[in-house]
Order: C-alpha cells, then sequence, then structure tokens
DNA sequence: GAGGCCATGTAAACCGTTACATGATTAG
DNA sequence: CTAATCATGTAACGGTTTACATGGCCTC
C-alpha cells in the first residue's frame, strides 16, 4: 500500500464518506485526483481494509459510502507510528524566485505579489474553516484535533511567507535600508523584522 | 521540456556544474534523483538549451561540466515570466498528525517532537549557507539574490513550523490553558502565542 | 574492510496527471 | 444555456523512485 492509501484511511477512521468526498478531504493532506482515488479504493476494499455501502440517491448519482474496517484501521494504527518520510515540496516558484535576477525588476516584483494574493486568499479562505470546526477540538484524544492543528499550521506557515515576501518587495526597493537590518533574521519572526524596516523607512 | 529542465537552467545560469553537482544544488529547488537528471541533461543538449565540457580528473572520476547556451537562457527568462503552477507538497508527517488521535499520547508526543529536531537541523545547516553567501547578495540584480532569499524563506518556514510543533505539545498537555489563549491566533505569529502561553504557565 | 564520496549512466516499476466516458440537477 | 456540482470509472502518458551497473579514492 502506498501513502495515498494511508491517507484515505486516515480520513474514513474519521468520518465514513465517498470518493468523490475523499477526493475533497484529501486535499489539504495528500492531494490525488479521482482517477487515482476510485482505483485505489476498490483495490483496498479487496484487501479488506475498507468497506462500501451502496447508497441510493434522487436527484443526483448514486454513491458508494465506503468506512474503514478493524483491520484498517490496524494497518492505520501501525502505520502512523513509524517515522515519515522527509516531505516532498515541489513549487515552481522556487525556481522562478532563484532565476529572478534574469528578468527585469517590474517583472520580479509581480512575481511575489501575485503569491502574496494567492497566500492571502487561501488563508481567508481557511480561516472559516477553523471558525466551523467543532468546540472541543482542542483536546488531543478529539478526533478532529488533528484537522484542526494542521488548519492552523498551514495558516501560520502562509502567514509567515506573506511576511517574507514583503521583506523580499523591501529588500528589491532599498537594499541598503535592509542590509542594515539584516542582523535581525534569527533574532525574531519575519513579522517582527518588518516591523523593524518599516520603522526605518518611516524615519 | 519539464520543470525539472528549467530548474536545471536556473542553476546553470548561476553557475556552470556537473550533473552530479546539479543535484546538489536541485535539492531545496526541485529534488530529482541521478537517474532523472543524467538523461535529461543529454536531452537538453541535444536541443541546444546546455553545453558540456568534459573535463578529466586525476583521483576521481572524469566528469562533464554543463553550461547554459543563449538559447537556454532565453528559454528560462521566458518561462520565468509565466505564472507558476500552485505548489504541491507531499508530507507523511501531516497524515500521521491528522491520524494521530488513534495512538497513544505519548508517540503523539514523540513524532512532534521528532520533527522539532529534524526542523532545528535544517535551520542550523542552513544558517551556515546563509552566512557563506557572497556579500552583495542583497541587491535584486545580483546572481545571488534568488538564492539568499531562498535560504532566509526556508529558514523563517522552517523556525514558524517549530513554533507551531510546540504550540500542538502545549495543546497536548492542558488544552485548558489553551482554549483560553486560542483567541490570539491570527492576531500575530505563533511565536507571540507560545510566548502568551508560556507567561500563563509561569503564573 | 566497510562505508561514504565522487561520477555517470540504463531499465523497470511505481506514482500522478490528463484525457476519455457518461449523465442528471441546479444556479446564474 | 452555460457552468458548476455530484458521482464513478478507465486508459494513456509523463514524471519520479528504486534497482542494476561500474569503479577508484579516502576515512574510520
Amino acid at each position: 500500500m502506498n501513502t495515498l492509501g494511508y491517507a484515505i484511511l486516515g480520513v474514513l477512521a474519521r468520518t465514513p464518506c465517498s470518493g468523490y468526498e475523499l477526493a475533497a478531504y484529501l486535499e489539504v493532506l495528500w492531494p490525488a485526483k479521482h482517477s487515482q482515488i476510485y482505483p485505489l479504493l476498490n483495490k483496498m476494499e479487496q484487501k479488506g481494509l475498507v468497506a462500501y455501502e451502496h447508497v441510493e440517491q434522487t436527484g443526483r448519482p448514486d454513491k458508494k459510502t465506503y468506512s474503514i474496517t478493524d483491520q484498517g484501521r490496524e494497518a492505520l494504527g501501525s502505520w502512523v507510528e513509524e517515522k515519515p518520510a522527509d516531505p516532498a515540496v515541489r513549487d515552481e516558484f522556487l525556481i522562478k524566485v532563484y532565476s529572478m535576477w534574469l528578468t527585469d525588476e517590474e517583472n520580479a516584483r509581480k512575481l511575489i505579489l501575485e503569491r502574496i494574493s494567492k497566500l492571502k486568499l487561501r488563508v481567508t479562505v481557511r480561516e472559516k474553516k477553523i471558525a466551523s470546526v467543532e468546540k472541543d477540538h482542542t483536546r488531543a484524544s478529539s478526533k478532529h484535533f488533528g484537522r484542526y492543528v494542521l488548519l492552523n499550521r498551514s495558516n501560520v506557515l502562509d502567514k509567515e511567507e506573506i511576511s517574507w515576501c514583503k521583506w523580499v518587495l523591501n529588500l528589491m526597493d532599498n537594499p541598503l535600508i535592509v542590509k542594515f537590518v539584516i542582523g535581525f533574521i534569527g533574532a525574531g519572526t519575519f513579522n517582527t523584522l518588518i516591523r523593524g524596516i518599516s520603522m526605518l523607512s518611516e524615519c
């Protein structure tokens, strides 16, 4: 079984759902297209890790509601205890930032500004989700604890990247001022740094 | 040409190097194994995007030192100006955090603690690299500007994730206190939040 | 002497995306 | 009437990993 399989088990352990719904939940956890999900669900069902119930619907297509089996829960449980593999990030933006010295500053600034607006959008969407999570999410024993802390994780990381983007824009605008402030990196967060820059700029 | 090809061009535009060295540089930009790099370099050479020079060495195997051609620089330049695709992150850790309510708290804590030590290690290694970057890196026109800002990006994001990890550990230890502090999320960084928790714990 | 670094390649297996296929309902 | 949402599947293609292949040098 591959990692996607365990991601599916993780979602199904929290709540039974169809392959279609699964795709939406997996987006933040381990993104996958339906063409990958449906065949895998069939394989997992044959192995006895999940079970499905045919649900007839009116006004919309019938669906299969999958749920995790005891065997599946056991498999997931022992997998969770193993050390996770190193994360793999593939982000074209990084390559473009790396190579942006080849283009003019206008294009470089556009690249960063568009990243900021994308990040801001993701944060606002996610904030609504966080607000709608159940009340007792903060207990580690809660089913929703994992989802709750992961949503927060994505948000703080995105916000930190926004701060970083602003720092880069500042560097492009006036490298001299920032050279002076650079010593602060590591002493605090970038938010602090940005505040420092703004203060200097205002002087 | 695929994204890896542009990542290779990006590195070669900065400095000519062998396929072997390329693999090391690509690790942060667009991770790839040598089995993917060498055949692609051959293809790119045939297309005239890169050129190589056979370098004989004593005491170690000969190598091919690749450099970017004018055609390659042009191709990279126009690719950089296109909008980047959405980033794809695949991180088993997220699935394990999501599913950690299935295991005991001891295991859950181990998962987070080991993440923290991995992140800390990465930060210290990177800090040395940042220190060794040339002096005039802070100018956007510098060849090393991209590498410089990306190293900083990874570091601030890793540090923010460390803060998040500590926040999760705090949540697991005493959910009640954190419930009280939770309102602060969004108002500042997690560092601030952690400070808030510590202060409450100390009271 | 075992393992890691340097250095380049190929082949097979696996994972993931895009395209092909179908079709009803609802909102703008 | 167009597009989105719900709902499930298969096939082909392309990208990525793992394994096969070779071999000298250096460090523990």
